[in-house]
DNA sequence: TATCTCTAGCGCCCCCTGCTGGT
DNA sequence: ACCAGCAGGGGGCGCTAGAGATA
């Protein structure tokens, strides 16, 4: 049991390396962006984002990625079609746990990103930065920096 | 013990659609 | 009626973190 959070473990071995999540120590750096990561395998992904080196390769079709959970979720949405994330309250069913919460959003009403600005309030971060064009006039990509800005206030 | 694999989670961007107000 | 602007809902991918599985 960790005496730091509610982890537990039946191995000493898997206690002994979740101590680490509460240290800083980042021994692995990215000679690039000077990024620092706990492990080499963290690390090594990192690298294949600079490089661009893609691994694993989809078997249907000409996709590629850096991490086999990134393929496993591509090959869900484009080919096996299977999606396990289940709402109670209607028929809709996602390939993503965090689609399945966004979508909750509309059954409950909830809008936990407020515009600094004015009143609305957004069930994502994306639409409340998309939102936040109509007070600057700018675009999208433009708009990253005010962005930033208004969620450091709103958040 | 080190590495691989899987799952979870946050984020970004895009598309389609419906509503609304101006022309 | 038409169009532009805006928001809602959702699909798909990029990337990192943590923990189980395995060599």
């Amino acid at each position: 049991i960790c005496v730091l959070c509610t982890f537990t473990s039946l191995r000493m071995s898997s206690l002994n390396r979740h101590m680490k999540i509460h240290s800083d120590e980042k021994p692995h750096l990215c000679h690039l962006c000077l990024r620092a990561f706990r492990t080499v395998t963290l690390l090594r992904n990192h690298m294949n984002t600079h490089t661009g080196t893609r691994p694993y390769k989809c078997s249907d079709c000409d996709m590629a990625f850096v991490t086999s959970g990134e393929l496993a979720r591509h090959r869900r949405y484009k080919h096996t079609l299977e999606k396990p994330f289940k709402c109670t309250l209607c028929k809709y069913c996602s390939v993503e746990a965090s689609k399945l919460k966004r979508h909750i959003r509309s059954h409950t009403g909830e809008r936990p990103y407020h515009c600094s600005l004015c009143s609305y309030a957004s069930k994502d971060t994306y639409k409340l930065k998309r939102h936040m064009i109509t007070h600057s006039g700018k675009s999208l990509s433009c708009h990253n920096e005010s962005y930033l800005f208004y969620a450091r206030i709103a958040f």
